[in-house]
DNA sequence: AATAAATAGGACGATTTGGACGATTTGTTA
DNA sequence: TAACAAATCGTCCAAATCGTCCTATTTATT
């Protein structure tokens, strides 16, 4: 009975606009398909309500309302995902990357899985192919903006459905560094540990990270490394402002592909160097996050 | 139905003082877009109606009556609400410059005038403050991620209700170039004008341009110029790029705040460095949308 | 002024839509 | 298991919309 791939005919009224009793018609003269309960309720394939739209020209009010499950029951793989994630990337298509990454949302999957398993993989793949000469720079870049983009739209859906009162956290990737996408991730699972996460993004200035713990009075701050140039220089910039951030009491998290072990030895707390799951686990040490149980009859969404 | 976000003809007739009939007929010359229930039915959404009024300039609009609830007493002002973004930007306020510029598509405006005239003069105000040392890096960086994400929202939404078969734009910022803000309101234009635009991002190389003309076969090809460090340089590889463009047919849109006057001079066609109302009106001259023929005999026989 | 082409708008029967109604089903809580 | 509230059912009917045909108006050319 937890079958989230249906939809009930008022879910799909709203969702396309039109009334209730139109939609009912629609199923009884085999426009939309549905199936029937013993009791004679129509459930609606999403599927199916999807396709229809996208194939006639069906008015669409807010498709994103309909936002249970497409993978019937199906157990989301990870690994699968990531593969898919991948083939998506590399072929350019957006659309089957937005889906993919949302469908992690809809699967109950944590973000930081999402960011250790299925996107870091994929990327690096891409990365590498690249690197072998076997893609061309357009097709990385390509690449990162898809998943950019279906990170966002993923954010987006997070912050939809977050409660108020959340600490703050502050991060971004230091100056020099231009990759965003691995800031973009810690935004995500800090959102879903019931952080309010502030990205600075990409090439923000060490000296903007201390005056942002001054002025925004963080939790909890960030940084993404991607690849450090010159490791002295690094170094002692960082050291400063975890000085900074040690004497307000403001932990540091930081990590990345560029935070070698020979580096890492160098610096002072906290590493997030083996993936995002570190991350959480350590911010929600922080920070443990209310669980609540949905109660009452509603069971839309 | 009072769902707030289709109207229908009766209801956009009455408010324009014209005859049901023409309405009927404008959406079905392609004039104004609209969706079709399976049986038959016309649906407007209110964004395109009032686009087309702002644009036509309609002598007698009683919009009011259309959707009271959706346009109380917010006559949109670009003025305004570039002041209120700017605002809600400067204090790092996601949420309120996500729903200010959200309020933009609802309220009919093109994504041209929202990039010339919201935008840019807030980001630009925001970038001043800046150079004048009155606010940090940290909130121009800020400012800037706030509206990408917000555009990204936006952008999610127009992609909901884009159709099928639209021509390919390829586009991005040249190596050693970081802001991507202006691509993404490039993107943003092109698909309000039918387009599928593909952004390579910030710091692209030429040479990946000139890969994804032969790749992606585009229609159109589309540059985000912040600042030229080296003019000459810059001169070669773009001339070497446009010659390849050229060859393909492939028309070549350059804009952005780096493109001096000096440096237009000496381009080979087409820039849009007045704004992306230039870069609207350039693509939809590729690919046109239909629109209100003059009226009386045509011209010659 | 006369003319042709294109748009505007009213009228018609036929079709579609959506709200209202009491009866039934469904999922949660006691 | 019983009780309950929310959601859905099927049916009926008024209102809205459809497409088409016809005529009036606007506009640019002759």
């Amino acid at each position: 009975m937890d079958d989230l791939a249906y939809v009930s005919t008022a879910q799909v009224s709203r969702a396309l606009g039109v009334g209730v009793t139109t939609i009912k018609r629609w199923v009884d003269d085999g426009i939309l398909p549905a199936h029937r309960t013993p009791g004679g309720h129509r459930k609606l394939l999403l599927a199916d309500v999807l396709r229809l739209v996208r194939e006639n020209d069906f008015p669409q009010l807010d498709l994103a309302r309909l936002r249970p499950s497409l993978l019937s029951g199906s157990v989301l793989d990870e690994t699968k995902l990531s593969r898919d994630l991948y083939a998506a990337l590399r072929h350019g298509d957006a659309s089957a990357a937005r889906f993919l990454i949302e469908s992690v949302d809809r699967g109950g999957l944590r973000a930081a899985t999402l960011a250790d398993a299925v996107i870091a993989p994929a990327m690096r793949r891409i990365g590498l192919e690249w690197e072998e000469g076997r893609i061309d720079v357009m097709h990385e870049h390509r690449a990162t903006q898809i998943c950019s983009e279906s990170l966002y739209a993923l954010k987006s859906h997070l912050l939809s459905q977050a409660v108020q009162e959340r600490p703050v956290a502050v991060g971004g990737v230091p100056e020099g560094q231009l990759h965003a996408l691995a800031s973009q991730l810690v935004e995500l699972v800090l959102l879903e540990g019931g952080w309010s996460p502030v990205n600075l993004g990409p090439n923000t200035p060490f000296s903007s990270f201390r005056k942002a713990l001054t002025e925004l009075r963080p939790r909890l701050l960030w940084l993404s490394i991607h690849r450090v140039e010159e490791p002295a220089a690094f170094l002692a910039a960082y050291r400063e402002l975890y000085d900074d951030a040690h004497k307000s009491g403001i932990p540091v998290a930081i990590g990345g592909q560029g935070l070698t072990d020979d580096l890492r030895a160098l610096m002072p707390y906290t590493t997030y160097g083996d993936g995002l799951s570190h991350l959480a686990d350590f911010a929600s040490s922080l920070h443990p996050r209310p669980r609540r149980r949905p109660r009452g009859r509603p069971h839309g969404t």
